[in-house]
DNA sequence: TGTACATCAGTGAACGCGCGTTCACTGATGTAC
DNA sequence: TGTACATCAGTGAACGCGCGTTCACTGATGTAC
């Protein structure tokens, strides 16, 4: 009845692990396409014939990756809609913890901004998946403001994706900028999100007469 | 005294276009950095050791091929700031220029969004380069136009930026949803431009005492 | 215009190399009794 | 607890293949006189 872990299985999710840690540290400096898996063991110091006891080919270890990386920032939403107090703070507040996890796991971030466009369909698509959800989590989130009085679902889940969108354009320029570029990017990004808040509290003006300006 | 072409050097031209266009052809579906030169010089038909008469290597044809490829969209700025009327009417202008532009190239667009943030250095630093001229070129368009009194440089690069980072949004949202996904793609970038352009004609309110809803 | 020589875009053979994948294996871990 | 057998994560050798790059070459185009 021992549901603990046994060695074995515990051995085989750390060479497990030590194969994603290793691809995610050489994709770094290239994209997933062109990710050798003999690369990739070498790397996380096994045999290539290892590799296929735990995925199928590089394809299916970027899938497992991408559901690891993202799946670590679904909290992250939580805590930046969490905040309460002035849109003005809430928007600053928003921009430094992407500007802290973006340097805290920069290869994480590299490695969505790098292959959500990338050549290798099936890690593409899992992206799209998880920022849909990521955008659906947003949508529900500012459903609850009472500045989303009279947004329907669709132009929620609009503003949604605009938000983030907006944070995976801000953490690419991060990435591309380096670590003296950060306030410079920080910056754009708060006036962005300024201007879309601006834009989003003005947005049913007009809609319904005599509520306008 | 002859300036004409010359033989030689015009079929050098047209073999090197082969190449790029071998190349752009194949990047529908992978990535640059796992492109070969012996595939790309396949497709074109020459021998592999005829690329090096004309690129260094993949990088410098990556290289090329941006500037190809975004140089043919520089009249396209002009062609959807040039449009005058309602502001709504533009909007939904501008957003069936990229439609058909992205229908019309899909191959183009597919190349710089992928590149955009991918393996090659070189490539990443050259669509960077021309999507920040991009971002320049918008501004000073949209610094002629009546709603920008007061705005100050760099708000205007911000706004310019934002317009263009939109585009590429929108045009790889079209090219992974397929040509079936089209409007409601436009639908929800309509939403967004309509978003920033409310966002834009409110972003002073407040900035000047008096001047506020 | 005609001739003799220079240039150089594209050829074709050759190279060494790292790749992904196969296979039979080993030996530690797990299980049944 | 002890024993006998089953499982299976990781090994190591081997394979055929396409890669990027080199080199000496060919023959059409260009140039000088």
């Amino acid at each position: 009845m021992s549901h603990t872990a046994g060695i074995r299985q515990t051995q085989k999710l750390k060479t497990r692990q030590a194969l994603l840690d290793a691809a995610l540290g050489l994709l770094e400096h290239q994209s997933l396409s062109s990710l050798g898996l003999r690369e990739v063991t070498r790397a996380a110091g096994v045999t290539p014939t290892a590799f296929y006891r735990h995925f199928d080919g590089i394809a299916a270890l970027g899938v497992a990756l991408v559901e690891q990386t993202l799946g670590s920032l679904h909290g992250m939403i939580g805590a930046i809609l969490a905040e309460t107090g002035d849109s003005e703070v809430r928007l600053d507040r928003s921009v430094d913890l992407i500007t802290r996890h973006v340097r805290e796991q920069p290869a994480h971030f590299r490695f969505i901004a790098r292959e959500q466009h990338g050549g290798v369909g099936p890690v593409r698509e899992a992206i799209a998946a998880q920022l849909r959800r990521f955008a659906q989590e947003v949508a529900a989130a500012l459903a609850d403001e009472p500045e989303s009085q009279g947004w329907d679902e669709e132009d929620l889940l609009m503003l949604g994706g605009l938000y983030v969108d907006h944070m995976v354009i801000t953490a690419s320029a991060m990435l591309d900028g380096g670590p003296d570029g950060d306030e410079q990017v920080a910056r754009i990004a708060r006036r962005r999100l300024r201007l879309v808040t601006i834009g989003r509290l003005h947005w049913l003006d007009g809609a319904e007469p005599g509520a306008g300006v």
